[in-house]
DNA sequence: GTATCCATGTAACCAGTTACATGATTGC
DNA sequence: GCAATCATGTAACTGGTTACATGGATAC
């Protein structure tokens, strides 16, 4: 048991910040794991069906009038122990990365340089947007704090990834131009 | 057809390079993609087969004697048509990133500074470790250029390769450590 | 004589995605 | 009346991993 299946995690840490439907922890996870994170329905309600039955989460029932009915689940105390021992981990399975960029620059050669520098450029622009994105949610975030009326437990650790966020965006638009300076030579 | 399957562009991709077996694709993959990409016995197999069913590979067996058998795999017209289709795709659908070491960090509240600061220190660890491997292997190669005795088609590319995984790396590495430093604050 | 490498393969499994079905509510 | 959002779920599928089976060759 417990071997290699994150979304159990990512569902108990999000639950951790407060009881939640499926539904909310598909929207909690879409606004703000989603720049490092994704999760889709097809997978969340079978894994909540499941913690359920390892008794690390409760479910109920909420059926207010006029609203579609909605599940609410909550961790129990061994939800919050098995999230703190996977917390606890001193050790990370590595991720089996497969990153397609990576791979099409490797086998390079194949191509035109034109056409590798087209391909590049085209990297380039996802990137610009990407981080456009990014300074513009932190924008969003900067205000929201001021204002200080959304509760948001741990925004620091969430401020700390949004920079991840902004880094590797940079650090990947940065070295598409390095290969294509490379090309160039 | 072609959706997905990048393990199929992967190995397009390596046998292009030269006729391999299975084999040889996957010890080349393990040393020269293993930054950025894996591969595996129970995929590399099945997807030859497929392959050499579409046409776009072709194996001849190889019987020396005193020797395993081997079953080399070339590329055909096809498969070089089907590689140049996917190096000059404008768009890449970006992976879905799933990034256990932010998600950790994300959820940094439900543990203690102290045990986040002893992860994250590990963390940092596994980043210096890999940092070295990079330059050790970066070396290796400075040697195997002046030596020049073994041929290795596109070695700029790779080179870019080896530079982005350093860059991504000591990116994590220092990540980690702009954890720690805002959790001391 | 044993450990490691060469070499191919299959079966079972798992994580995750896509597509679909259903139906109520809200806002224009 | 229609689109969008709320809300839950299932079935089929795919991509990939793990474990296992087999067996010869090489190095110590």
């Amino acid at each position: 048991m417990a071997k290699n299946n994150k979304t159990k995690y990512a569902i108990l840490g999000l639950l951790h910040f407060k009881p939640m439907s499926g539904y909310d922890i598909k929207k909690y996870a879409d606004r703000s794991l989603s720049f490092f994170w994704s999760e889709n329905f097809g997978h969340i309600y079978p894994v909540l069906k499941q913690l359920e039955l390892e008794g690390l989460v409760t479910s109920r029932k909420e059926s207010t009038d006029h609203k579609p009915q909605r599940i609410v689940f909550s961790v129990t105390e061994n939800g919050v122990k098995a999230l703190h021992e996977w917390m606890t981990l001193d050790t990370m399975d590595y991720p089996t990365v497969r990153d397609e960029l990576l791979l099409r620059v490797f086998f390079g050669e194949t191509v035109s340089g034109d056409q590798m520098t087209h391909f590049l450029e085209k990297q380039k622009e996802v990137y610009t947007e990407k981080l456009s994105m990014v300074k513009s949610v932190e924008g969003a975030v900067a205000k929201m704090i001021t204002d200080s009326e959304i509760e948001f437990p741990g925004f620091k650790f969430w401020r700390m990834t949004m920079e991840y966020g902004h880094d590797i965006f940079e650090l990947r638009k940065n070295w598409c131009q390095k290969v294509i300076d490379m090309i160039k030579e």
